[in-house]
DNA sequence: GCCAACGTTGGC
DNA sequence: GCCAACGTTGGC
């Protein structure tokens, strides 16, 4: 993994539906990211996000909406499936085998931050203040974060960039053999 | 619970 | 292709 290439992104979750500790509880520590039903960020599931890219676990719809954990990539973009079951809460009738439409990759639990980034931090912080996240209107539950943000979030946390720990390199969704 | 912003749908 | 109506998102 050439560190120049990785990409970051933010992904929204409801925590009442999907929590960062959902996924800290989830087998292996990974769930695919199914059910997203929106052209642009599937865009960016399917041809974007790829393995080793990191992710910041934001929640939505609460009180206090924050970053709250790092996740990382581990399964590039594949259909999701779930468009295609019809007891499934985001089931498509457009979508089939042949067209998926929607997609979906695998994260992985990585850390928690060690005190939730809420909006109004997000928005005291000079380079943070400019994330997608914050923009009014903005309805994108995966979009992207610069290298930059990324960095911050880091720095501001105290934490060590956990896609540079070197037992996390070269693994697949935390599974060997 | 309110409502602004956005994306999608569907009549024309 | 336009655009009004509608449903959803998501902060507040």
């Amino acid at each position: 993994m050439n560190s120049n290439m990785r990409r970051y992104w933010l992904m929204k979750s409801e925590p009442d539906c999907f929590s960062f500790e959902d996924l800290r509880q989830a087998p292996q520590q990974t769930e695919p990211w199914d059910g997203v039903r929106n052209y642009q960020a599937r865009n960016l599931l399917r041809d974007e996000i790829q393995v080793g890219d990191g992710v910041l676990f934001y929640h939505s719809n609460i009180k206090q909406p924050a970053i709250v954990g790092l996740a990382r990539v581990v399964k590039p973009g594949y259909p999701d499936h779930t468009a295609l079951d019809p007891r499934a809460d985001h089931f498509d009738p457009r979508a089939s085998e042949e067209n998926p439409i929607w997609f979906m990759v695998d994260v992985q639990y990585l850390w928690p931050l060690p005190f939730a980034m809420t909006r109004s931090f997000l928005s005291e912080h000079p380079v943070l203040k400019e994330m997608g996240v914050l923009k009014k209107g903005n309805r994108l539950s995966v979009q992207p974060v610069t290298a930059e943000q990324w960095q911050t979030v880091l720095d501001v946390a105290g934490l060590e960039d956990p896609l540079e720990d070197q037992s996390l390199k070269n693994t697949q969704g935390g599974v060997h053999g």
